[in-house]
DNA sequence: ATGATACGAAACCTACAAAAATTGC
DNA sequence: TAGGTTTCGTATCAT
């Protein structure tokens, strides 16, 4: 189908857009979605493999929402990255609509988002922005669910199918889009949602998908093909062929250390394989890439070394500025090889000419465990890349012939898995349940059970006897701890109950919380009472330290943990305890470097603990405020773990341009209050330590008048 | 020929992916 | 189950 076909169908300002795109004729699964009366408002599923146009089916149906029917719509995926690329390509696709954007660490706008028409959230935050009573919901004309087969994470799913089934209740008239990688039960999660659904296999480039055993490729179109490198490494083989075609390979791996050991070993052999502008290109970046903290850990400089030589290693423990910084210079051909676990294979599209997944095998709950065969599609989807190639590679190694008929059997012949609810499994449930007494959308076991039956799980598993219990026994959970309170059949959520699950933490958190409240003593027993909960996981190790040191704060636990976290298997209040000693070491100002090989961690994780910790922390003191203890040492707690620093340098850190490393300079030289700055000769020192440009914008702020 | 050094194979030990959510002006 | 670490044996080199 050609967009001229269009005029008429869409709006026009969507022809107009897709003219300066350069987008010229439409991919099979687009044709089919305007066929099927996308433009009606129809739902739809659609199931198709990355980059096959998905996105802009979604596209189609917000424009024409927007601009024909004059209503809202909101576009829902499980990443942060994602949305936030949907944003960017939405927003410069049509820069006349209001967008908006509003994920955790972003949200500016939360209060203004009704003056928005096409919203960009995460799955967390719109659930969230409905408990808070979102007023708008009855304007949304078209709702966008991207990656749903996310439905099948345990961790995730849950939330993603009660979000579904929530906003299908509470706007009936909305269109409904969701889109899906390769799954095994399309049909069934099609019929769920009332959908059309639309599968497809095109890809905008070819995938050849195949084995490697002893320097020989055997290619699923019979092909076999023998490799151009005597490596004795098989990923090295693999590596140094596509690098000698002047192609780009990504590696995934099962470990952080396996992937970072990968890196190494390929550096030797991309180095070879840089231009004389690469190599300049690269120098910069690795220098970019070390002073994305300010003091660069052993990490950083890990990284920063294989990034000058053209290959790049990617995982959680990155800090997002060095993930980006990564994924540009692998867009832009500069770094030649990345080796990475399954960060890249979610969100971000990133794709390259040949994809190997070397591990197979991941350690999970029950020991060593095959992949999942969707898995292994997402990660191969990332091979080829639009406009540079014609074909693209998905490779596995095979160690023996038989090992590669088995290997071929289980994924190259196998037919992709269903996506299972997982709603029946995890205490995740807790949490909605509260949700739904708090906000008043559910209030009786009836209705609650009565909604279930809407859901992904009440779809699959028609017998809800199971789930009744869960259901039962979370309500009387949640009565014995007085967040809810019932009156007949009818349970209504107290003050506190209304704002835990305003708070989106946990009840089991919120109750191990008030329980602590009156125990608290010092810092350490502040943090340990955020850090002994489900959002801190996964903790750091246990440190020999946190080891002596454990039995002075075990009172904190002693008959203090509610009796469902028995269920909760292995679990050891020692490696929460030194999550709590690490988070102390960060507001004793101890530098990056010396916690991160302390605690055996890395700056991602780090980073990210310490925003959790923000968060539960602000957490804590809203509990605190209303169940009227001192809410204030939470506070105070929060501004020292945000900036990383002691209590005595709490006046400085208001000021702008002033962290944690100039505070203690200036406290060290005696600057000790913000008011000691208007004091000239301390404005000489301020002068003298940080140039005149900086001192002054620092100086400025005493010297006007309060705001 | 001897000892220092370098490399590599073998034995043993260890630790194991990813993702989101709070408010305030 | 792979990588990291340690250990031990062998090949290579300077003295």
């Amino acid at each position: 189908m050609h967009i001229k076909d269009l005029v008429g169908l869409v709006p026009e300002e969507v022809v107009e857009s897709l003219g300066r795109r350069n987008i010229s004729v439409l991919t099979p699964p687009q044709a089919s979605a305007i066929e099927y009366g996308l433009m009606q408002g129809k739902n739809f599923v659609v199931v198709a493999p990355t980059a096959s146009g998905k996105t802009l089916i979604a596209e189609f149906a917000m424009a024409k929402t927007i601009i024909w029917d004059k209503k809202k719509t909101v576009y829902i995926a499980p990443m942060r990255a994602l949305v936030r690329e949907k944003y960017a390509e939405f927003k410069e696709a049509y820069p006349f609509i209001k967008s908006a954007i509003s994920i955790g660490d972003l949200d500016s706008l939360d209060r203004w988002l009704q003056d928005y028409d096409a919203v960009f959230v995460s799955t967390e935050k719109i659930d969230s922005l409905i408990r808070h009573g979102l007023q708008w919901l009855g304007e949304i004309g078209c709702i966008i669910v991207d990656e749903i087969h996310m439905l099948d994470d345990p961790g995730r799913g849950p939330t993603l199918e009660i979000l579904i089934s929530k906003l299908r209740r509470l706007c009936p008239k909305s269109q409904f889009i969701a889109l899906s990688a390769t799954v095994g039960n399309s049909k069934e999660i099609a019929e769920w949602m009332g959908a059309e659904l639309i599968t497809s296999n095109y890809r905008p480039v070819a995938l050849e998908r195949g084995i490697e055993l002893e320097g020989s490729l055997f290619m699923d179109n019979f092909n076999e093909e023998k490799l151009e490198s005597a490596s004795r490494l098989p990923e090295l083989r693999i590596a140094e062929d596509t690098l000698k075609k002047s192609k780009q390979i990504l590696i995934f791996y099962s470990t952080k250390r396996n992937v970072e050991a990968g890196a190494e070993r390929l550096s030797e052999l991309t180095a070879k394989y840089l231009s004389e502008s690469d190599r300049s290109y690269l120098t910069l970046l690795s220098k970019e890439i070390l002073g994305a903290l300010n003091r660069p850990t052993l990490q950083c400089e890990k990284l920063a070394r294989l990034v000058s030589k053209g290959v790049a290693f990617h995982h959680s423990g990155l800090v997002n500025e060095q993930r980006e910084l990564v994924e540009d210079a692998f867009r832009n051909n500069r770094i030649k090889a990345i080796c990475s676990t399954t960060t890249l294979g979610l969100g971000i599209n990133l794709p390259a000419h040949t994809v190997l997944v070397r591990d197979l095998s991941r350690y999970g709950d029950y020991g060593n465990d095959y992949i999942s065969v969707n898995e292994i599609t997402q990660l191969f989807g990332r091979a080829g890349r639009p406009k540079y190639d014609k074909s693209g590679r998905a490779l596995i190694i095979a160690r023996s012939k038989s090992d590669m008929q088995e290997q071929y059997n289980r994924y190259i012949l196998a037919e992709p898995d269903p996506v299972m609810s997982k709603l029946g499994i995890l205490p995740i449930l807790r949490t909605h349940v509260l949700a739904f007494v708090a906000t008043r959308f559910l209030t009786s076991e009836e209705s609650i059970m009565e909604f279930m039956k809407s859901t992904f799980y009440g779809y699959q598993y028609a017998n809800m006897l199971e789930l009744r219990d869960i259901i039962m026994s979370i309500l009387a959970e949640l009565h014995s701890w007085g967040f809810v309170e019932k009156k007949g059949s009818v349970y209504n959520a107290t003050k506190l109950g209304y704002r835990i699950s305003e708070l989106y933490i946990d009840p089991l958190s919120a109750k191990w919380m008030i329980d602590s409240l009156p125990r608290i003593s010092d810092d350490i027993s502040i943090l340990f009472m955020i850090s002994n909960t489900i959002e801190m996981r996964p903790y750091v190790k246990v440190t020999e330290d946190a080891e002596t040191r454990y039995f002075e704060y075990q009172y904190l636990v002693e008959n203090n943990v509610p009796e469902i976290s028995s269920k909760q298997m292995f679990y050891d209040p020692i490696k929460p305890f030194s999550t709590a000693l690490m988070l102390n070491d960060w507001a004793s100002e101890r530098g990056e470097r010396e916690i991160i090989s302390q605690y055996k961690t890395t700056p991602g994780a780090l980073f990210s603990k310490i925003s959790n910790a923000d968060w539960l922390l602000f957490a804590s003191s809203e509990i605190a405020k209303i169940l009227r203890y001192n809410s204030l040492k939470f506070l105070e707690m929060r501004i020292r773990i945000k900036y990383g620093i002691k209590k005595e340098l709490m006046d400085l850190i208001r000021l702008e341009q002033v962290g944690r490393v100039r505070a203690r300079m200036m406290f060290n030289r005696g600057i000790k209050k913000a008011n000691d700055i208007r004091r000239p000769e301390n404005q000489n020192t301020i002068t003298e330590m940080f140039g005149k440009e900086i001192a002054g914008k620092i100086i400025s702020q005493m010297l006007e008048p309060e705001k």
